[in-house]
DNA sequence: CCTGTTCTTGCACGTTTCTGCATGTATCTT
DNA sequence: AAGATACATGCAGAAACGTGCAAGAACAGG
């Protein structure tokens, strides 16, 4: 394994699974941790990563990726997006919501997977156009510019086209009661064609989406396969969505 | 074996394996460390890959394709672009192609120009999302990754669905008697059907492109309004076009 | 066909870089 | 506070590197 080779795999790392822990990558390229904390320390110095004790962090958003410092949750959305994108399989499909945790999953997906991604959202289809080995089918329709994904009839119809295994939706809010909601009608009923045309559904909601509520349903409880959060499993309102049968997967 | 046949060789190696280990590959070809680490070293110099310590990594992609586009038409694409965004009037639609000279004309449109813009390009979508006037309708299908587009045939059936006053089409070559070609056979179909829904259709073709040729024909002069360059008025090409009937604008 | 030139290639040599280990220090956990 | 773990540093062997050089091939001109 070439050296510069090496730094890009722990990049790739650093960017799909938002952390690096020196140990355990020094075990599964079958070198020592020296070589590894000595490319750790390098890309440090560049300012590439940040430099933790047992390994490493993504370097502050403010520095490597402008965008990512609007994001509400800096360290919760990556983790999120890791836990949701090992639920595509290879060979599989997904259908991938907008937003900027479905952005990050896109981005945590691996490079060379082979699988089908369906999107409305075109910076989701601009994210993936350098993974040669994923399929990519954009719904097309009237773009919606608060979330920059498109919605309406056409695209709703559009989707009435496409069947996928899996279908990672992002909300801005998760509630016991109010259910899951966005703050759009018709991003609403968007998201709930989307959810119909896979064989599994999953909310994608980072902690602060826990426990609050938006202005418009978007599907109810029994129609989703899980949530994926990186809330504390002991929250009460995490409690209290497992007593409601709701399958919450917690991103570490 | 050549020179030059060894230097295919080795991008090719690039290009399928993500990288090149200096000593594997000369055991492989029979010849000595030097003379690979020379090709890996001219190789660099062109730009063409990366030279790390005991081989060599592909060139990033992004800084290839966007320094070898910017190379080809310094500042030709944006004159171009200004040109044919003062054919888009204020309440007007027009349809968008995709590729850089159209993502120009994106970022040439006024950011308060009242308009639609029809593309299937979702990365002239996302340029376009923060022109708060602008009604965007993103046309789907599945993407066609070397030029960040969809075609197809979902892609064209989505296109009977709209309408414009103008078509702004990109093209790699511009010939006299080849016509308006590109290199791809579905993207030229593609670009057939969105110049079919407007009533005027306009090619774009910074001097570069022009007397040039490629696989696949697109569209006849016949079927075009004009053509939008920034090449010489008294190229002996664009002189010939004009005798064909075609009009020419001229960007300076 | 011969000859001089240019280019390529492999080898030798000294230099630089990388890597794992050992050592002593810093930091975390219990 | 003590043990465990992670760290930085120095060091030595190995590997890769660049350069100069000479042998050989390709080529142009006479």
């Amino acid at each position: 394994m070439l050296a510069a080779e090496r730094r890009d795999h722990l990049l790739g790392l650093l960017a799909r699974e938002g952390k690096i822990v020196a140990k355990e990558v020094a075990a599964e390229l079958g070198i020592s941790e020296d070589s590894v904390r000595r490319d750790l320390r390098d890309l440090a110095a560049e300012g590439l990563c940040q430099r933790v004790y047992g390994g490493a962090l993504p370097a502050s958003p403010a520095v490597v990726d402008y965008d990512a410092r609007q994001a509400l949750a800096p360290d919760g959305k990556p983790k999120v997006a890791a836990v949701a994108a090992a639920l595509v399989r290879p060979g599989g499909s997904v259908i991938l919501d907008g937003g900027t945790t479905a952005l990050a999953v896109a981005r945590a997906l691996p490079k060379d997977l082979a699988c089908t991604v369906i999107t409305h959202s075109p910076t989701i289809a601009s994210a993936l156009i350098d993974h040669p080995r994923a399929e990519l089918f954009l719904l097309g329709g009237r773009v919606f510019k608060h979330s920059a994904v498109t919605c309406g009839a056409a695209a709703v119809e559009a989707a009435q086209n496409v069947t996928a295994d899996v279908c990672l939706l992002g909300v801005t809010g998760v509630h016991p009661e109010a259910g899951l909601t966005t703050g759009d009608v018709d991003e609403a009923a968007m998201k709930r064609a989307l959810s119909a045309r896979a064989a599994d559904t999953y909310i994608l909601a980072s902690y602060e989406k826990i426990g609050t509520a938006s202005p418009y349903r978007v599907l109810p409880w029994e129609k989703i396969t899980g949530l994926i959060t990186d809330a504390d499993p002991r929250d009460p309102v995490v409690e209290q969505l497992e007593t409601l049968g709701v399958q919450v997967l917690v991103a570490r």
